[in-house]
DNA sequence: AAGGTGCTCAACCGCTGCGTC
DNA sequence: AGACGCAGCGGTTGAGCACCT
């Protein structure tokens, strides 16, 4: 390899930096920005590498880094986003403001991976150590349901990764897919912008029956990828995995949807035998079923149910409404009264599996209140 | 007081991904 | 297409400190 020249190659300085040093890189980064990080030392007269001149400002010196002990917040924030990503620090440290990625992987290194081997639960899966023996009982519903979740946090990346480069090529991204179809809502949230986000499947099931909106999955992926602060568009990675209405990609693949649930085996479990696909799920009285209406029309409805999480019980649906998923979308629209969701399995293949998983998966999230 | 041990965290190292030529 | 330069990432190290014996 060879390709990282650093300050070992001609005795540059090494070690601790000196206030005078810091003071030399913060003037100079306050007054011309860093620029070329391997043109700064010479520039700002450090006897450093640019490698370290980088890291000590990202690590250290940078004014909105917030210092100090981390919040129970926080820390239920790094495990549970620890279960979906693994050990990317910097994916982590991006739903964190204001903490390094560095500050985050040391907090996990010296304190939390230790809690949590003391809770009896493996830091590396997240399970507990008896269920990372591996008995044979399919018992791993939280490891599946966290696998499937960072399948989704993951395809919400590489979304937001690719609206950055969308981004910085052209100042209306999004005209194109304007063009085809995308929905007013989905645009008008696309071109609002606001904060990275937070992934919260709860709230963005809540958020969706709540919004009152009717046929607007883009509702639903506003909520689930939740804003913070600073600036990317809230419901853009959703509406680039296919979660705006697309009238193009509506038309394509009859069999689609029905093929993506049979791809995924999830068909036999999960619509033949009218089971819950939250193993917490509670019926509710009146209408205690999950409906599913017509497959061979490529839609699916679902009614009147709601489902425990951490304890609290949450209604998945409103009242005298119900949740179409599906391409045919006159359907799915007639049989929608709180919110539906069209798109091709092609162009939507995240989205689909993704949906999938959530039905087939409950909240694994735990608290550390009993640490 | 002195030596040993463990912990923390800033800094380093090696590697990867991406853009450019 | 491949070489190169650069920035960024994650794993690891080690200096400094606190605590214990």
């Amino acid at each position: 390899m060879g390709r990282s020249p650093c300050c070992e190659k001609v005795g540059l300085k090494k070690g601790s930096w000196t206030p005078e040093e810091d003071q030399k890189l913060m003037s100079y980064i306050e007054e011309h920005g860093h620029g070329s990080w391997r043109a700064l030392p010479a520039k700002a007269g450090l006897q450093r590498c640019g490698k370290s001149c980088r890291l000590r400002w990202t690590n250290y010196l940078r004014p909105d880094i917030k210092r100090g002990k981390f919040s129970l917040q926080e820390e239920q924030t790094i495990i549970q986003l620890h279960a979906l990503l693994g050990n990317r620090w910097s994916a982590i440290a991006t739903h964190l403001p204001k903490r390094t990625d560095n500050e985050i992987k040391n907090y996990w290194n010296t304190h939390l991976k230790k809690r949590l081997t003391k809770m009896g639960i493996d830091p590396v899966t997240h399970k507990p150590k008896s269920y990372a023996l591996g008995s044979a009982t399919g018992q791993s519903k939280d490891a599946a349901n966290l696998s499937h979740m960072a399948q989704w946090e993951s395809a919400r990346l590489e979304a937001e990764a690719r609206f950055v480069r969308e981004y910085k090529l052209s100042p209306h991204p999004f005209q194109h897919q304007y063009k085809q179809g995308l929905s007013a809502t989905a645009l008008s949230i696309t071109h609002s912008l606001a904060p990275p986000k937070t992934l919260d499947v709860v709230n963005a099931w809540q958020g969706l029956w709540s919004s009152g909106s009717t046929n607007d999955c883009a509702v639903f992926g506003d909520t689930l990828f939740n804003s913070s602060e600073n600036a990317l568009p809230a419901a853009l990675p959703s509406s680039t995995l296919g979660l705006g209405v697309n009238e193009n990609s509506m038309e394509k693949g009859e069999n689609d949807w029905k093929h993506c649930f049979e791809r995924q085996n999830k068909v036999p479990e999960f619509i033949k035998d009218n089971a819950t696909p939250f193993p917490d799920m509670q019926y509710s009285t009146d209408e205690s079923t999950w409906i599913a209406d017509s497959v061979g029309n490529n839609n699916i409805v679902i009614s009147c149910a709601t489902f425990n999480v951490d304890g609290f019980s949450h209604h998945l649906l409103p009242e005298n409404s119900s949740l179409s998923f599906g391409e045919d979308s006159d359907n799915a629209n007639a049989n929608c009264t709180a919110g539906s969701a069209g798109g091709g399995f092609e162009e939507n293949n995240h989205y689909w599996n993704n949906i999938i998983s959530l039905l087939d998966s409950s909240s694994a999230y735990y608290s550390l209140e009993n640490v």
